[in-house]
DNA sequence: GTCTATATACGGATAGAC
DNA sequence: GTCTATCCGTATATAGAC
């Protein structure tokens, strides 16, 4: 594959991304992502052969970039409950988009699970890499053997934040919650700290 | 219209419920509903004109359960802790079905927003009545002003909760998160004691 | 009231010219 | 690599016989 497809492949997947993200999969349709790269339908199909191909890919760069995120704040700040602050921070600084569309990640488990889709198991990868290095974090702050299950709460705590934000469209709700959480990590690194 | 007219729309708005729920709306079809009910999709539009009256008829029957649901506990149980109890074991007693389809108000809510389906405010509906009765039950347990933010953060977690639970396909995660939410009340009413 | 047959639109996917 | 044209399945919705 030459570097001019690669650089389309790449914007068909950005577009989709940002589809699946505010209409939904089922919702979105080839002639959409096409629409939005500025492409025909026809040649869409030299790029990918079938639809679940591009939620692959979709999930895959996904994946990655919550990988990439997680990796720059551990490069970049040492303390662990920092590190979790920036990861609750994500809530506040995506507010208005989380009214209007949700979380991405919570949202797509959603609909994956509604249409019975395999590719469920994909998806949850993105909830399970942040999982996972949340568990460090609590780990790191003493909290042993729990730390994966206040890793999995705080995972929770923000999907319902995020549903909730998005299905009553009230951002005040959102920076509310924030607020309780932020109080709630204090009182958790308080607890332990004993 | 009959009173056989009227038993076949209840049957057709009972099997929408079920499937909106199973597969989603968007993915659910005509046919699919005429199959579940035993009629033909010529039959169907004597009942229902438009898809969109189906859905607004499962939301009027779901708010309508959820009140009597509520109401009945609000008489059987004199206690609002007790009642809240109840509220919380909702997730306890459906934790096989949320594990394969989520909440079936924050799953329909969800998806509404995708959709940018007008019907979320009718939908969200199911959100308020539950939020205005934890919201009295808060209060009569002398959370105040507090009341109406402590029921919406309840509100939140269950839906946290039952998104998690759907996407990891994890009911051990559903049965341990119940376990911090009745320790959290606990401590509320502890906190709002003094 | 219920059925079959059908109109119409749109979705995913393919063929083949250029 | 990109396009136009097209196949085919399915979806909503309607018409009209019974």
């Amino acid at each position: 594959m030459g570097q001019k497809a690669q650089a389309i492949r790449q914007r068909i997947v950005a577009a989709a991304d940002q589809l699946f993200y505010q209409r939904g999969y089922e919702h979105t349709s080839f002639s959409d992502i096409a629409d939005a790269v500025g492409i025909s339908r026809g040649n869409f199909y030299y790029h990918f052969k079938t639809k679940d191909e591009i939620l692959n890919a979709v999930i895959d760069i996904r994946v990655d970039q919550i990988q990439r995120m997680l990796d720059a704040w551990t490069y970049e700040y040492s303390d662990p409950q920092q590190r979790i602050l920036l990861f609750i921070d994500i809530l506040t600084n995506n507010q208005e988009s989380i009214k209007s569309h949700g979380c991405p990640i919570g949202s797509l488990c959603t609909e994956l699970a509604k249409l019975s889709h395999e590719m469920l198991q994909e998806a949850n990868v993105m909830l399970a890499v942040m999982r996972d290095w949340l568990t460090d974090q609590f780990r790191a702050l003493g909290m042993g053997a729990d730390a994966r299950k206040i890793a999995m709460h705080l995972l929770a705590r923000t999907q319902g934040i995020a549903t909730i934000t998005n299905a009553f469209e009230d951002q005040q709700f959102l920076r509310q919650e924030v607020k309780r959480l932020r109080q709630w990590l204090d009182e958790m690194i308080a607890q332990y700290a004993n």
